[in-house]
RNA sequence: GCCCCGGUAGCUCAGCGGUUAGAGCGGCGGCCUCGUAAGCCGUUGGUCGCGGGUUCAAAUCCCGCCCGGGGCUCCA
């Protein structure tokens, strides 16, 4: 008897040869995962085996399946109504699942993607049995050649194995590595996404083939969940609301593509942010330095820059010499560092600049805020003993955690890469100096309590590094932090100090931003709130709106009020109805109305309404303003 | 960079060979003196992305360019 664990914890004891499938209940799991493999559930249980794991749609793998055999039924639906589509590679993606075919130079009209749909639906509900077969690989070959399949063919020829997996559902095989659901009624809420045109395997010089994006669930009500969250992001979409909310522009037309027009709203949302940022670094023991934004090409020269970031640098000449405009700051940072002696007593030293740099991105990948052409890092430089790196790591993971949730954003995912420990070579610096760093920033994380994914051969040749994604309230991650260990630019610049007995030593250098980049991470917070910015940074706070002109001058007195305590306040003096200004300030986001007539000033108060929330009743300037201030109490704790 | 799709008023969009290019919102002017998400009337907005071509006639068809959107083995 082999114990075998289902996703509800239970454990369901099956005997040796007697396939799981057949032993399970009803309806329970989607594939299996023995010691770690993953295999199909019509496999037969032996003996040998020892942890045996039935994983449902909750479980990553269970979903990455579900995704995958999705991507199958869709490839069948298409050659079905497509019997000319040459089939490409279709697999489960982080949200859904695609699958590439390439039609003659022809693209998928809306229609065909509806008709393509019903077909899937179709043979969902045929509930064909999903078959894996094992076969020599030439066998496979003609198979495919027979099928009129040329690309599985070239996929066919780089396997090395001499075995090689087929699955056959129904008129519809394709070479796979699996595994796979048992049957396709397994799948029950299916949706095609969209169709865009991808590279056969991603390369610019391959056939162009047509890419099907879609999404699948075990019930309908996921399904619509999953599609008002989408619904919800193109909603909230940053370009959008920057335009409504008058934050910000981009008339590429004009002044070229990837470049931010920051209006008075945003800008002053963004000062706001900054002013943070340069407080908080400060009472954090850094110091703040400015940086030109053009250099000699011989700086970029010396960093190493010039080599590996040739094609990003934007370089002009003048005075017959070569100037490139700074697409990183650490090599002023490093020159500040080297103004003069340094001593392992004045060890750490931590510059931080709100410095902004200019990239030539591939225009392919610009995007609204998110990826510009010129923009401004949180960026930071430490300088530090070994011995201090340990705890470098954790203070910069502890500011991190500051200002991200005073930001709002309190979940992260971690993720730590070091060096490939098969080709030690690639890497700058002795193995013993990156253990070492390895060792730190391992401790460092360990220390935090966090949990964290570690990608052996992900760092880069001059260091290793942490890097973190965090979650925002539609469950989208962005990849923000990064903290860089540099083995490099030290060695470049001969980056040292003197130790306790008078003697150079390389300092050990670290990178760190915590936000990326002000204009994403501005992007991503018009997301993240929905344009509702939070009260600290929100350009607006208060508009004062009278219910009609006879108030206007009770009106400019609650404004003068607010605005000599500090607090941001408009009075909207239009001739609209106060249902109409209502509605604009909420549609503009403002967090707080107070509304004037009569009544209030009679009583010598305001009515407070709060923006999505709705009328909080009549107050006294006096407590309005206390309400406010208790609200931005965090400032004293940062 | 490459592929597909797109660019018409400040914004959202209609018009897709045939009068002087339209609508809603916004802006402006007036009326209403108004109580918590759109009061009424009037009016102003346009190199139809840029350049070239076809045609009696081009926003509309063709070519080139610029810009945007969706993507480009989801590994970042």
């Amino acid at each position: 008897m082999v114990k075998v664990k289902l996703p509800d914890g239970s454990i369901l004891k099956v005997k040796a040869g007697r396939k799981i499938l057949e032993a399970l209940p009803k309806g329970v799991g989607l594939v299996a995962k023995v010691d770690g493999e993953l295999k199909d559930l019509s496999v037969e249980v032996r003996k040998d085996w020892k942890i045996v794991e039935i994983l449902d749609f909750e479980a990553e793998d269970g979903k990455r399946t579900y995704w995958h055999t999705s991507a199958h039924i869709l490839a069948q639906a298409v050659k079905r109504l497509f019997p000319e589509a040459k089939l490409g590679v279709g697999p489960a993606i982080e949200n859904g699942f695609y699958y590439d075919f390439d039609l003659d130079g022809k693209t998928f009209t809306k229609e065909d993607l509806e008709n393509i749909e019903k077909e899937a639906y179709n043979i969902i509900g045929e509930n064909l049995p999903i078959e894996r077969m094992e076969m020599k690989r030439e066998k496979a070959v003609e198979l495919f050649s027979k099928l009129n399949e040329p690309y599985k063919i070239e996929l066919l020829k780089e396997i090395q194995e001499e075995k090689v997996t087929i699955y056959r559902q129904g008129e519809f095989v394709d070479l796979c590595r699996g595994p796979h659901l048992p049957f396709t009624g397994y799948i029950e809420a299916f949706k095609i996404l969209g169709v865009s045109s991808a590279y056969w395997r991603g390369d610019e010089r391959n056939p162009i083939m047509q890419r099907i994006y879609g999404i699948s669930f075990p019930s309908r009500k996921q399904l619509e969940e999953y599609l008002k969250i989408i619904r919800e992001a193109r909603r909230r979409d940053h370009r959008l609301l920057g335009q409504r909310l008058d934050l910000f522009s981009m008339p590429t037309t004009i002044i070229g593509p990837g470049l931010v027009l920051w209006h008075p709203k945003g800008a002053l949302a963004r000062k706001y942010m900054e002013d943070f940022l340069r407080e908080i670094h400060i009472k954090n023991g850094y110091q703040i330095v400015y940086t030109p934004q053009i250099a000699y090409i011989d700086l970029w020269r010396k960093s190493g820059h010039l080599e590996y970031y040739k094609d990003m640098m934007y370089i002009f000449e003048k005075d017959g010499i070569k100037h490139v405009v700074k697409p990183m700051n650490c090599p002023f940072h490093i020159l500040i560092y080297k103004s003069k002696t340094r001593s392992y007593r004045e060890l750490p030293i931590r510059y931080f600049e709100l410095g902004t740099v200019s990239r030539y991105e591939r225009s392919g990948t610009l995007h609204g805020l998110l990826r510009v052409r010129n923009f401004t890092q949180d960026d930071a430089h430490i300088f530090c003993r070994e011995d201090q790196l340990e705890e470098e790591i954790v203070n910069v993971l502890t500011l991190m955690e500051k200002i991200l949730s005073i930001f709002g954003f309190k979940e992260y995912e971690v993720e730590l890469s070091t060096m490939d420990p098969d080709n030690p070579e690639k890497y700058m610096g002795s193995p013993i100096i990156w253990n070492h760093a390895q060792r730190a920033l391992i401790q460092a994380l360990e220390r935090k309590g966090y949990r964290y994914v570690e990608a052996a051969g992900e760092a880069a040749f001059y260091g290793p590094k942490i890097d973190v994604k965090l979650v925002d309230s539609l469950g989208r991650r962005w990849q923000c932090t990064t903290i860089q260990v540099d083995f490099n630019l030290p060695e470049r610049f001969n980056v040292t100090y003197m130790d306790e007995k008078g003697e150079k030593k390389k300092v050990v250098m670290i990178h760190r931003t915590i936000l990326g980049s002000i204009e994403r991470f501005f992007g991503i917070l018009v997301e993240h709130y929905n344009g509702e910015l939070p009260l600290w940074m929100n350009p607006i706070q208060v508009r004062i709106i009278p219910v009609s002109d006879r108030y206007t001058d009770y009106a400019k007195k609650i404004y003068e009020e607010l605005r000599v305590s500090n607090i941001r306040v408009e009075v909207d003096l239009g001739l609209e109805t106060v249902a109409y200004k209502v509605r604009r300030a909420e549609i503009e986001r403002v967090p707080y109305i107070l509304i004037v007539g009569r009544r209030e000033e009679e009583h010598g108060t305001i009515s407070v309404r709060r923006r999505r929330k709705g009328n909080l009743g009549e107050m006294t300037t006096k407590e309005f303003i206390r309400m406010i201030d208790e609200k931005l109490k965090w400032k004293e704790i940062i």
